[in-house]
DNA sequence: TATAAGTGTAAAACATGTTTTACATTTTTG
DNA sequence: CAAAAATGTAAAACATGTTTTACACTTATA
């Protein structure tokens, strides 16, 4: 699974903490899935494309193989 | 979290089981999401979506009130 | 109406996502 | 350059998602 939060975060000039505040999670949470250490759950990936003003289908790319 | 997996599956003409063959999860798991017992994972949010013919964002609502 | 196919459910074990606490390193700014 | 802000990381505890096994109930079909 690939993401793009870290581009919208920046085209939003929002830092990991602040996104982490206006979604509910830690820093640590919004980081390590930036650095894809692992996936965010469905609620978390609806929470963060709203607050970055896009969709849950473009903020992720499911990649089909594993 | 609110979602179609239901009326998308009706529409497919396609059982709980074999969804979940498709998806590669159990077919308990199917009928607990659809029961809104649990939320998929994000990863079977898309293979759901991807096996419906249709995306994350119109197969899932996100409930804005937790 | 009998049988098969589909659906609902439950508990235990296991896998993955999130928090908490804490500190180190990098980047930005006065 | 010094200080502040931002980012990377890690381990333990806790929360949520998924499998396995198993059985009961309902709906479709021969």
């Amino acid at each position: 699974m690939k993401n793009y939060i870290k581009d919208f975060r920046s085209t939003n000039k929002i830092s990991q903490a602040e996104l982490a505040t206006l979604t509910g999670v830690t820093r640590q949470t919004i980081n390590a899935i930036e650095n894809n250490k692992y996936d965010p759950s469905l609620k978390l990936a609806f929470d963060l494309a709203n607050i970055l003003h896009t969709s849950v289908d473009e903020l992720f790319v499911n990649n089909v193989e594993e």
